[in-house]
DNA sequence: TATGAATGAGTGTTCATTCAT
DNA sequence: AATGAATGAACACTCATTCAT
């Protein structure tokens, strides 16, 4: 097994995944552009699910790994809850295309049986981290009590919509740049009287 | 065309779609489900495509009027944002299976070009009309100005943030009982020191 | 039985099998341009190919009339072809298109057993006509006896020749007029030598 | 790629589309009788189009050829046409199955548009090497110049007519036994006269 | 008789997966 | 290990025909 054909895979695999979405990837279109066979890629990965979720896991440990690292050290709040949400943003924002194969994921996930992925749900990740910060958040004081169980989610919808603006409205802005209005928004909401 | 079968027809798309997703619906489900042979499908709808585009629009038409009526009135603001919540909320319940197609294409019309679709894009109506709702709120003093571009996409991402956590964390709770902490979170954020 | 409607019918599937061929022709398309509903041209004909059959009948027994009299008369030979072969020219440009579905007909006939139709062969009447008239060519001597059993076949393939002849080199000039060529060469050939 | 899948597939399609005619023949029964899955079919031909298309070529290709040594070489005008003749009945013998698919062709593209083909037209190029060889004809004197733009047309005319000769009246003698009749039908007509 | 909605068997095509080389 | 030709189940869509009204 050599490490090089593996990571060239999921290279290509990545690229493909997020040019034509999880359903319109094909086997074949991927090997090709990892420039190697059909049957090399079942070599590496048992089928096609599997690639899926290597492709994912790699990606997932990654955020993890960076979303853990913020979650350390004694700053106050808002400054942890910024560098959370830069680190999140800046992962997101290089893997954007992965990260929407996850959320269709999460979708057949919704959807119960059938076709749902077993993948490790690399947005569960993001949501457990959250769950850290905010149950820190709040037993520093930083976080009000009261709807203290929705933050969490909160937090990731507040991530998703910078995505969707930048979908919808325009992408000149780099993302990394809106993340003190996210904060500014998830401490303070959108209300005048602040 | 008999409205019955036409109606019987889209009923069966909801909840095959629903349930299969929009890659995992077959058509011969559909018609079993409805109760007609997969022929009968073709005279009410062009194809595939055509079937999931009604299916859309007769679930996007109902949400647009739906919300439209939250944005009359002179009801003061937060009132206003609370009904257009709850409009939201309670109909993308009743059809969050549908709702859940519209972010596969939506994520679909983000990848751009190739298996995009041409769907009137229902969450794009909710964006649209979450953005007259927070430019009046703007205009009205109740929303600030600073980071308002934001808001509707904010907004958008607050009302998936509830649809997430009922999936990933309980569905026990009415997600309408939801709405008066969303409209809390949007108007004063997280933070304490409100 | 109207006969109204049946002619209406006919004259509609002269269109349509003339425009799109014989495998190309739909049921539906036949009634709507017969203004009938598809249920009525199964009233009248048991089922396409019986239409289809009804149809070359119709346009074969006007042909075989035309055709047989020219066969009646004493005129002398050249004279009698001229007339035998502007008739055949003439009532195929009319029925060109039809026509076209019987060389159709013809091949799955050729080809034996399998998709072959049972329709009386309109070409095969002009075969029989054209058997004719070079027996009395013969018998009148205005025909030599040598290869005589080739000839009512040279003289439908002289036929198709000028059809072919239109459809590939063009179109501009009637059909009619190139009557005269046809018999000089059905008499003469092409050689120099006459 | 190997060949021999390759040319197994078209030996099948020819057999296949010989028996059942354009439309009759179904992409599975090739398969089956070329030994392969279907898939197999679509790894060698685009489509069922082009399948055809590619046996359409390989055939005219081989034709062109045999047609175009025949126009070689300085032989007396009669000689040539009887080697013409006989090259394109001993090659039309071998495949009139095809060839008939070529006249179905033809006739979609006598209707024009819709369903016709874009096939490299086969019996166009018998037509073109015939033109070549009038022209020779008439240039040295062997053929006469009056209606002489008709000629390419009656030529390929009488060759068909043999075929429909050899359908309707009798298979029994070889085709290639006619050839001197269709030169003599060619150069001096039916005509007594001579 | 006329209608036209319903039928459903039939077919071209795709693509993840296998396995002999 | 790598290859890539072969596989074949799966599925969208068509259209001649039927039959209840």
């Amino acid at each position: 097994m050599k490490l090089a054909t593996r990571a060239a895979i999921l290279e290509a695999a990545e690229e493909v995944f997020a040019e034509h979405g999880y359903h319109g990837a094909r086997m074949e279109e991927i090997a090709s552009r990892a420039g190697v066979a059909v049957g090399t890629l079942y070599n590496y990965f048992e089928d096609r699910k599997h690639l899926l979720g290597a492709l994912l896991d790699s990606c997932g440990a990654e955020l993890d790994a960076r979303l853990a690292a913020t979650l350390k050290g004694r700053a106050p709040f808002p400054e942890r809850l910024e560098a959370f949400l830069r680190a999140a943003v800046q992962h997101l924002d290089e893997h954007w295309r992965v990260f929407a194969i996850l959320v269709e994921d999460e979708l057949a996930f919704g959807r119960g049986g059938s076709g749902a992925s077993e993948h490790r749900p690399m947005l569960r990740e993001v949501y457990a981290a959250g769950e850290k910060l905010c149950t820190l958040g709040v037993r520093q004081g930083a976080l009000r009590k009261r709807d203290a169980e929705l933050f969490p989610s909160l937090l990731v919808g507040s991530i998703h919509a910078l995505f969707r603006h930048q979908l919808f409205v325009g992408r000149g802005e780099p993302l990394a740049d809106r993340v003190p209005a996210l904060v500014r928004f998830f401490l303070q909401g959108a209300g005048a009287g602040s």
